[in-house]
DNA sequence: ACCTGAACACCGTTCAAGT
DNA sequence: ACCTGAACACCGTTCAAGT
């Protein structure tokens, strides 16, 4: 007669996979692990999601919206153009590190791995894109930026999956990427 | 009485699960369906290969050594570093496209799949640590080399992804990460 | 209206039995 | 020595039946 109360949520389904990858990779998130988690049966999860698939997206999808209030915060820290695009790697560096699958996430290459929706990372690259029109000028913004996020996520992406060979300097090769791009990237004519 | 002939080889498996994956994804790839395309059954397979896991390794590394021959080809192609760089990056984006699913291997970042040995991607990326060497000097190669495999692979990466804006001229954004990067690492004061 | 058990199709993997 | 069918555990997903 009376409906059942809510036993669980969209949110809590969404920050337990979360907790799962970030725990035991993506092969741990199973629609059994989730439902475990948040105290309910497989089936009943497909009442809030449309299916495994979608329930990754949706985790990407928080996690690049954690990545935007960082990198904002980050992006205010100094007048700076160049300590500010310091900051920034540094922070997405730092990220990245403390959610290795969940930023994997995001730029997973993989063609059938679900993903974050496009707009949304871009949306996060903003403080990004504002350090290259200030280091580019606004003519060559979009190039410059898409090449500071193109290194900055190779480089993790190359980090993260180990390959680096065992005792490179890996701090001092960021750096050295860092000063590179910012230098380059302020030789550019302004426009 | 007689032992039965072979009915397969592990080249032949490898390069089925890598024609496998170029047309259907790595989701597509299943034990039956290599078994399949070689004319076996499943079970048949734990002759030859460890597992699903370690085939998609053969695979990766299989890609891995076919990028290591064409980044060869590609760094003869000029005496002027900076144009060996240029050759270098495009080739290796042309390798990207043509082996879209087989390339998101050799630097996947998710922590449960199965990826090539960095010790094969070292030795396919040595080119590219040559004309660092020629463009930053000895001192720094291995930063420079490491900062132009990371943009390269973040570019493409996020490329193939679909993490560019539709519309955008990704051909002149991929121009311009070449030209900034080789004239910065040319600034560095060789030793 | 949400939850559940049962069921289905499909995996990876193991193993005893064939030749 | 290689191959196979059968079996097992474990997936994602659907759905009728409960409350």
């Amino acid at each position: 007669m009376t409906p059942t109360p809510d036993r669980t949520s969209l949110p809590e389904i969404v920050a337990a996979g979360r907790n799962i990858i970030e725990a035991g990779g993506l092969s741990g998130l199973t629609m059994q692990s989730v439902a475990e988690r948040v105290g309910v049966r497989a089936p009943s999860l497909y009442k809030r999601v449309n299916g495994r698939d979608a329930l990754i997206a949706l985790v990407a999808e928080a996690v690049v919206y954690d990545l935007a209030e960082t990198l904002n915060a980050a992006s205010t820290s100094s007048a700076d153009p160049l300590a500010q695009l310091a900051a920034l790697a540094h922070s997405l560096r730092a990220f990245a590190h403390a959610n290795r699958d969940g930023y994997a996430l995001i730029f997973a290459p993989a063609s059938d791995t679900a993903t974050a929706d496009p707009r949304s990372v871009a949306a996060a690259a903003e403080p990004v894109f504002r350090v290259a029109t200030q280091l580019a000028g606004s003519q060559n913004a979009l190039a410059a930026a898409r090449t500071i996020t193109a290194w900055a996520n190779g480089f993790i992406t190359m980090e993260l999956g180990g390959n680096f060979r065992l005792g490179e300097d890996v701090d001092a090769a960021f750096e050295f990427g860092i000063t590179t791009l910012g230098a380059a990237l302020a030789h550019q004519d302004p426009v």
